[in-house]
DNA sequence: ATGAATTATTTAGACTAGCTACATGGACGT
DNA sequence: ACGTCCATGTAGCTAGTCTAAATAATTCAT
């Protein structure tokens, strides 16, 4: 069987569509009809199936589909062998982020690369996208988890961590709580807070300070746009919830972060691939850098 | 980077000249060549090597073949998983024996497969023949191993253990260790032995028995021939080491059969394969019948 | 030492498989 | 009912892979 069919069996698994595979591989929708139909041919059962005027496939489809991701990563795994052994991390590499995550690593991240290795970035809305459905289109989506919440592993999709995103809280100069080493729930009673709008993940931390405080938070406002906040904060206008790593870096000072504790406010950063794709030499050398660029993010903070 | 080439690499990897390659892939040795050549011009590096008038691999070939390996062994699961859909064990396996493992096994296993599924035997001597060399030629490889000995799974074959070949110690009717239920090596002092030539496996077997009892077995006979050895036996001559399972099937009572403790005469019988062709589903159910008959020819032995 | 045999490679030419371009046929939305 | 979107069918072209025959390099045997 030939392995080029069965790739786009899997990429019409990915992407739903004869279309839209035939754009993904540069091809005539006509051409991967026919390769479709020849395999189908060949296994001697029916793989896809007529669904209004587009096709979904068949439980045996989907089980082929599955089992040629198999086949595309040990074939991933023999270039990228060979890349190895002639030292030729090269390639183009695609890349979608989340705004913060790629404001925080990325530029470190792209100085590191040697050439011949061209990272294409490109951002995407947390909150309206679909993370997994995004592997079809770059090599590595940067995601969010939080932690324990793996939601995206069963889907077949190959998930490394690279980093741990804290919540901090975020104090005006002179707080009374500024000069703590680290804050507690139970601490945080009576203050005023400056929110996060309804949806945002920022909201299931607060639901668990109010949990592990007993008590109310007043919250005064609720934005959604964290530069707001702080400005906000550092008016003394109250206090917030503020990632630790992308916290207005400007205006040093101004703002006062204390650890949290008592609550699991750990956030992750995850890069999220196809199982193939992360198997690629280019693709794992985009992934070291990017290890290596979260954490002198964090030690630069720690030290600080 | 094309499937078919890597898998002729692998080939060359497994039988040393472009040649046997074509043959076993029916081409022309041309066809090799040049796919070989456009392989090596992909990849960069140079992956073989003249030596003499044939040509060996570099580090990076071996290597490469390695991972194709990887390859064709996801490649054989997809199509096992469709073979699996439709129900269709079907197609041609061949396999090699030893002349009494096929004594014992083929028999009956050839009865238990259903229609479409063709077994095509051949036998090999024990002595003479590399095993391993023989998985190039058929899809199973029966062998045998002393337990514990397995030389052969670092070479990246895929072995699966079929059933024990326990020897046991082989009397004359009326001997008087006949009612015992098991002899030990210290039973088996002062008596007269028929042997095996020099450099059989029972050989090692005898060795031990002489550690474990301190004394020299005083050897009577070298032959060969398992037949002339218990035609020895039951004339009274001697005792001698017997596979238990292919003695004189023909002749029952004539030569008494007794388990020996103390000494680890355990060998095993093993199917060696290609990890790919091991994977195809004709070639497990084959595997299935051989233990299952592997377990009823035990069975039946512990009955009687 | 020379000729015969074995092994890999090159070249040229034939064949085949897969692609594009265009046309056809259902299914959905307005 | 019409236009649109999607999959598929048909015809022809192209590119890649095979065979066949010739060449080159090396070993073996007499």
């Amino acid at each position: 069987m030939d392995v080029q069919r069965l790739e786009l069996l899997r990429e019409l698994a990915d992407r739903g569509s004869i279309t839209a595979v035939a754009l993904a591989t540069h091809r005539t929708p006509s051409a991967v009809s026919q390769q479709l139909k020849v395999l189908e041919r060949e296994a001697g059962l029916q793989l896809t199936q007529r669904h209004g005027r587009g096709l979904v496939l068949t439980d045996a489809g989907r089980a082929l589909a599955r089992s040629a991701t198999d086949v595309a990563v040990s074939l991933a795994k023999a270039t990228a062998l060979w890349d190895e052994f002639r030292n030729n991390a090269t390639g183009d590499v695609s890349l979608v982020t989340f705004p913060t995550a790629g404001q925080m690593l990325l530029p470190g991240v792209i100085k590191d690369l040697g050439p011949g290795l061209v990272l294409n970035c490109a951002d995407e809305d947390p909150e309206l996208s679909d993370f997994p459905a995004l592997t079809a289109e770059y090599d590595i989506v940067l995601a969010h988890s939080i932690s324990g919440q793996l939601s995206w592993a069963g889907r077949g999709l190959t998930v490394v961590p690279l980093m741990n995103k804290p919540l901090d809280v975020g104090l005006p100069v002179g707080h009374p709580l500024a000069d703590r080493a680290w804050v507690r729930p139970s601490d945080l009673i009576g203050e005023t807070w400056i929110g996060v709008s309804d949806g945002y993940p920022f909201e299931r931390i607060l639901h668990a300070i109010e949990q592990e405080a007993g008590a109310h938070l007043s919250m005064a406002q609720r934005f959604a746009d964290l530069a707001l906040i702080e400005s906000f904060v550092i008016a003394g206008l109250g206090i917030a919830l503020v990632p630790r790593y992308t916290s207005s870096g400007g205006q040093p000072g101004r703002l006062v972060l204390k650890p949290l504790r008592g609550v699991e406010s750990q956030r992750q950063i995850v890069a999220l691939m196809r199982p193939d794709r992360a198997e690629r030499l280019a693709v794992r050398t985009v992934l070291g850098a990017l290890r290596a660029q979260a954490l002198q993010v964090q030690h630069s903070h720690t030290v600080k």
